[in-house]
DNA sequence: GCCGTTTTCGGCCCGACTGTTTTCAGTCG
């Protein structure tokens, strides 16, 4: 059972006991509990054989019992005692916007609502306006709510979300009296999926920065619309929220709403221990309520005695604990990376050629890019025979001599076949700078087939890189079930290095892996694997999945210089070989 | 139900907005 699916077990026992009107401490408890495992970079079955269930933070016996449980049994009595308490459906009830465990509670008790299908007939039939404590409006919205939830699917990709809100926020710069303008929310912290998207703007004219955001183009309806924020739906459906603050509060304000919010409690509960009390206002007393900072992040920090922590480590994943000990990693930037070991072109399955290509490299500044297109067994991606390598390579060396600034690499991306043996012949593999190997199918073998086969591409003399280690699409696909521990590992004694790719649907390894795979000393690559020039701008997907995974530049092969580059990828291979 | 830089008991972030209510409960982030 995966992390993800015992989350999703601990949140729906919260949605339950909250049905119930339990005490709402213990609900957030196992919510609580359930955030901890899906943010764990391990296998939580790993952690239960070893006995340290109750290791993990708000994890406790009892929790840890219930986990224990699912995980041998594939199922738990107290969710299932639950569920035979509360009429099903009702869980899915709370989740439409604007419905809590009490509303759901109530329409379920008066109007026999159970399901979103039934509450949109309710709704139709004017019968929710008439119960106590709602009322026409209430039921407006909810009608509404019912529509989108039918409509809306999934959460963005960080690749859809931030273009849109970057578009949003230039146009409130340009539009409107702001003074400033933040992306905030998980769209600064650069999480992979985004829900809302969240702005933040510094005026003293909040009412008119609020009459230029509901006035953007594109907006459909305003939902809501107070004196310091509103919000307000896309044609596309998204819920973009605007904040307006004084700017003599914007730092305390930027700091509060990027988050997250386990990081965000875990640092006022800090600042109450100190005698002080944050709020998206400024930094007070707690004894005298004067106010000692607010205008920057900065500020706010250091009233905590802490050095500022960028947005992508603020997930309460030890990152207050490491600003306190004042071993806040360094991290990669993207103006570090100086080049891309991951791209196709039309000799397989890319839209462009190896000229335009280098162009777009080029014009990003960096020294070096290898073509790595796709071996033969890809059929469906083109792959190469090894007769159009060898034409394709003729041409990559008759580019690189034409080349004053950048040099091409040449490079392969070989599939590992199903049986671990790799898609080419040695020959091939020796002919190339640069070898990259990535899974493409047989991603449904069992973890021990699968991570064997993974191991045999690591431990092969030729490999430098291991491509989309997991292969999993975000939204679509979970990865292949890999033994991610032994792949790190194997990573380690081998020196292969591991890929960030950061297609937007992949960003694979995700933050967590890369993390865990830092910390065992392993190297690694940040690639685009692009398929078209305007591609190789992922990178910056893939540089904030890295920092948001503790990465630091002397970690990542791209962000060297070209000699140390070619050094390397020549020594990995003779040392393996030797 | 979890947790501990005074604590193994008594807390648990906190403010904005909405709608329905005349002072607040529910929801959200």
């Amino acid at each position: 059972m995966k992390n993800q699916q015992v989350a999703q077990v601990l949140n729906e026992i919260a949605d339950l006991l909250e049905l119930r009107g339990e005490n709402v401490f213990r609900v957030g408890a196992y919510r609580e509990a359930a955030r901890q495992i899906e943010a764990l970079g391990e296998p939580i079955g790993e952690i239960d054989q070893r006995g340290d269930l109750d290791k993990i933070p708000h994890v406790g016996a009892s929790i840890a019992g219930k986990i224990h449980e699912l995980l041998q049994t594939g199922h738990s009595r107290y969710l299932e005692q639950l569920q035979r308490q509360v009429p099903a459906g009702l869980v899915e009830l709370m989740h439409v916007p604007g419905l809590g465990p009490k509303r759901a509670r109530q329409l379920y008790d008066q109007l026999g609502v159970v399901t979103v299908a039934d509450l949109k007939t309710a709704v139709e039939q004017h019968r929710v306006c008439r119960l106590p404590h709602f009322g026409e409006k209430s039921e407006a919205n909810i009608r509404q709510a019912v529509e989108q939830l039918l409509q809306r699917t999934r959460r963005l990709l960080l690749s859809e979300a931030l273009p849109m809100a970057e578009r949003a926020a230039e146009h409130l710069r340009r539009s409107s009296p702001a003074e400033r303008v933040d992306l905030a929310g998980s769209l600064r912290r650069f999480r992979e999926t985004i829900g809302d998207l969240d702005l933040l703007a510094a005026s003293r004219d909040p009412e008119a920065v609020l009459d230029a955001f509901t006035r953007l183009p594109g907006v459909a309806r305003v939902d809501a619309r107070g004196e310091t924020k509103a919000t307000v739906i896309t044609e596309e459906g998204l819920q973009l929220d605007l904040r307006v603050v004084d700017p003599s509060v914007y730092g305390a304000a930027l700091q509060y709403f990027t988050g997250s919010k386990a990081h965000n409690i875990k640092l006022r509960t800090w600042a109450e221990q100190r005698g002080l009390k944050i709020s998206e206002y400024g930094v007070f007393r707690a004894d005298t309520d004067e106010r000692i900072a607010g205008a920057t992040e900065e500020e706010v920090y250091a009233c905590m005695g802490l050095p500022w922590i960028p947005p992508e480590l603020r997930e309460d994943r030890g990152e207050l604990e490491a600003a306190r000990e004042r071993r806040l990693p360094e991290l990669v930037a993207l103006e570090q990376m100086r080049g891309d070991l991951q791209c196709h072109t039309k000799w397989s399955d890319g839209q462009r050629t190896i000229e335009e290509m280098v162009r777009a490299a080029e014009s990003l500044g960096y020294e070096y890019l290898a073509i790595t297109d796709h071996s033969q067994a890809l059929g469906v991606a083109g792959g190469l025979s090894s007769e159009r390598r060898r034409e394709q390579r003729a041409e990559i060396e008759a580019v690189n001599r034409s080349l004053p600034r950048l040099r091409l690499l040449v490079g392969m991306e070989v599939d590992i076949r199903s049986d671990g043996a790799l898609d080419a012949d040695e020959e091939m593999l020796a002919a190339c700078d640069v070898v990259v190997a990535s899974l493409h199918s047989g991603l449904g073998q069992s973890r021990e087939q699968v991570t064997r086969r993974v191991l045999a591409a690591i431990h092969h003399p030729r490999v430098h890189v291991l491509g989309h280690p997991t292969n999993r699409l975000i939204g679509r696909r979970e990865g292949a079930d890999l033994d991610l521990d032994a792949i790190i590992h194997a990573a380690a004694a081998t020196g292969t290095a591991l890929e960030i790719n950061a297609q937007p649907d992949r960003l694979d390894l995700n933050d967590s892996h890369a993390r865990r795979a830092v910390e065992s000393g392993v190297r690694l690559v940040i690639s685009t694997d692009a398929h078209s020039d305007t591609q190789l701008r992922y990178m910056r997907l893939g540089v904030a999945t890295a920092r948001r995974g503790w990465v630091g530049p002397l970690r990542v092969l791209n962000t060297r210089p070209l000699h140390e580059l070619l050094a390397w990828l020549y020594d990995k291979r003779t040392e393996a070989s030797g």
